[in-house]
Parts: C-alpha cells; structure tokens; sequence
DNA sequence: ACTATCTTGTTGTAATTGCAACATTTTATA
DNA sequence: TATAAAATGTTGCAATTACAACAAGATAGT
C-alpha cells in the first residue's frame, strides 16, 4: 500500500514540508488533537506513534472509528473533524504533521518533483479510501442482517481468493462496521451456521457454498 | 465546484490526453459503456453528452446510482465496474475519454504543467468524493429510520444554512439514497409531519425544530 | 392530448431488528 | 499473577421495518 512519502527522499521530505507550510504537533498518550487543531481542512500525517479515531455517540457508546499508525493519514473524514462525535487521541507518544489542504491545491511548486510525486501519492491513498468507501456502501445498503453478512463475505472472498476468511478485527468491531446491532448479528451468525452456510472458528470464517 | 480541465487550455488539454494515452469512445442514446472497457483500472471521464451509472439488483430493481454530465469523472467507483449489478448507460449521444490510471501514476510528465494540474484537479474531485460518501455513511449507519432522516435534514439544514429542504432528487431516490424502503420511509416522515417536526410542500421540508 | 411510465401515499402483516439483561470467556494492564 | 476491562454468546420481547398490494397523482414521450 502507498504512504504519503514513498519515492521523496528524507532530503526532499524535509523541503517539501517547509513548501507546504506543515507544522508538527506532539502528543502524549491518551491526549487528544482536536484542540490543537484549528482549521478544518487541513491533512494530518502520523508522523511517530500510533492514535485512535474515536466516535462517542449521545448514549455514550465509544467506538473505533480508524486506527493511526506511522505514515498514516486523516482529514480526509473532514467533514467529521469538527463534528463533536468525533474525536481524535494519541494511544501513545505521537508525532503529528498538519498541512493545511489549501496551501497544498495552491502551491506553485510544480516545478519540484518531491512536491509531485506527493499529490501522486495522495491521489492513490484518496483512491483507496474511496474504494474502501465504496465497498463498505455496497455492504450497509443491503437490507437485511443476513444479507449485511453474506456481502461482507463475498467481498473479502473475492479479495483474499478463498472460502476462508480471517477477520481482521473483532465481532464487535464487524457489527460497528456493518452499522448493526451485535447481538443481532450474533443471532444471525448461528442462524447460517445451523442452516450449513458457514463454520466459524475464533475469527476464521469458512464458507462451505458456492455461490449467493 | 472543480473540474478535470479546469486550468487547462484547450491546448494543452490535448497535449495532456496524447500523454496519457487516452482513447474516446462514442456511444449512441442507450447503450452501454461496460462492452468497450476492457479494464477495470480506469477512470472516465464525459467529453460530451449525459450517461447514467445503474444498478440492477437480484430482484430486477432498477436504481440511477449516479447521473453523469459533461466533464464528470467516474471509475473511481472502481470495484463496483466489473460488478455484475452496475451498468453505464448513455442516456443521449455520448463521448468518453478513457484513461488508464495506472498511465496515470506512473506518466512521466512530471515536469508539464498541464499534468500536474491535471492531478491536482483530480485531488480534489477525489476530496469531494469521499466528504459525500462519509455524509452518506454517517447517515446510513444510524439505526432507525427517524435517525436516519433526521440526520439527512441536519447536514442539509448545515450545508445550506436554512431550515428550509430542497430535495435534491425525488422521494423514491432519497428512500434509496438512505437505503431504506421507500414506504417505511413515507410512513415515518408522516409521524414526523404528525408531531409537529417537519412540514412538507412538495420537494421542500420546514425544519420546525432547533436541535436534535 | 393521450398514454404509458414514474412517483407518491396508505395500510395490513409478517419478519427482522434493536435493546436489555445476563453468564462466560478472553484479553489487557497494573 | 491478580484484577479490571473488553469480547462473546444467548434469549425474550417490544419496536421497527420490509414487503405486498393498492389507488391516485404527476410527468414525459409521441
């Protein structure tokens, strides 16, 4: 997977950031950036560490929205950044740099190949995000819980090229990103597993048809 | 809002298609796009005419997942293309530019004007492209149908700063936009209307609350 | 202006789902 | 390793929702 700085020399990642006006931000662990962060549109980069998108809804339920690590990227959510459900905090010490988005559209440092081959970079991490967009659209605007599950599954099927699939987070996690009620899918879970539709064993999820 | 061409001359607009190799296809009122691209990387973009991206489900339902004018941009839906579900159809004479985007990354023309502002202008549109679709997604994962609706009207209430709605689009296609059925739909906003919270005149709805 | 097609509103009903409450197990962390 | 926190599985039940089947109104195409 491409990160904002492949193919930018360490040389060049230092000019590139003075060119794009960047600061950098320090946090301790369990702080959160918001408050330092006064602009909207701007674009964060991990810069060292690791951080947490956080999304507390009005029953107060916490949610992992995004996992941050070295290299990774936010803002792109903008329009959730000032929305007070969200909010963004350090799991440890990290380093954060904040461009703002303007001066990255308006720069006229298009003559500077490390300024280039940035915007190329976030032209596929953007494609990427759209796609993982896409996909997870594709799967919640199905109606049913059922067939919320068996989307899900045809898509990391087809992903991976096996009838095995290996979740990559929590059954907690799953039914967040289905948008459904994780007792429900729970129930439905057993369901296609008492109908002969799956197996499951710890996070492994086999599929034992064809097609759906 | 931004195009692909914007600050690109005439000129250079060819320049920049002979450099990334583009091919245009033409294509008469109904027909279909999909038969004429071969691969699934690509990004398209409306030189002339109107097309419209559709989606077919199990059921024989068909829905316009996206309406496509002149100098729109599409492809970037990308796993959706080789999905079976998802056709493109000319709803008048119409002519594409194909691009391949990996021509797109990879090109050389780093140092051409025209390129760069190509790209930038595609940093953008991509930029938009998932602000809507986080919008969307914040929405859709609301669990109730109310919940839903009412935060459809808060980020149009937002956007445009009135508690007056202007549907975009009619009642069916907001239904498939929140991806709930249309007569559930039509009986909630009736409660809501019934409760005081909401008129409705046709494609418009008063906000008669302050806050949710 | 006529006709076919699309949109809208309504209602009954069965099916699905969210929620609450709980027991267990697993995983972090002091 | 002890203890707290998080994840998992289960079940009953009330609330929500999808679906089907209409009727009536609006819109578009010829």
């Amino acid at each position: 997977m491409i990160q904002v700085f492949d193919n930018i020399s360490t040389k060049n990642r230092v000019k590139l950031l003075n060119t794009l006006e960047s600061h950098t931000l320090h946090f301790n662990k369990n702080n959160s950036f918001l408050p330092y962060i006064s602009k909207d549109n701007i674009i964060g980069i991990i810069k060292k560490g690791y951080a947490q998108i956080i999304r507390t809804d009005h029953n107060g339920n916490r949610t992992i929205i995004e996992e941050l690590e070295e290299n990774d990227l936010f803002g792109t959510e903008i329009s959730s950044l000032k929305n007070k459900e969200y909010d963004i905090i350090a799991k440890e010490e990290t380093e954060v740099i904040i461009i703002d988005y303007n001066t990255i559209i308006n720069c006229s440092a298009n003559n500077k190949s490390f300024y280039n081959e940035f915007t190329k970079n976030l032209l596929q991490i953007f494609t990427t995000k759209i796609k993982e967009k896409n996909e997870r659209l594709e799967i919640i605007t199905k109606k049913t819980i059922r067939n919320k599950l068996l989307e899900y599954f045809s898509i990391m099927s087809k992903k991976h090229g096996s009838k095995h699939i290996y979740l990559p987070f929590t059954f907690t996690a799953l039914a967040d990103y289905l948008a459904i009620d994780r007792t429900a899918m729970s129930r439905e879970l057993k369901n296609l597993k008492d109908e002969g539709f799956i197996e499951i064993k710890n996070k492994r999820i086999d599929l034992l048809y064809d097609e759906y």
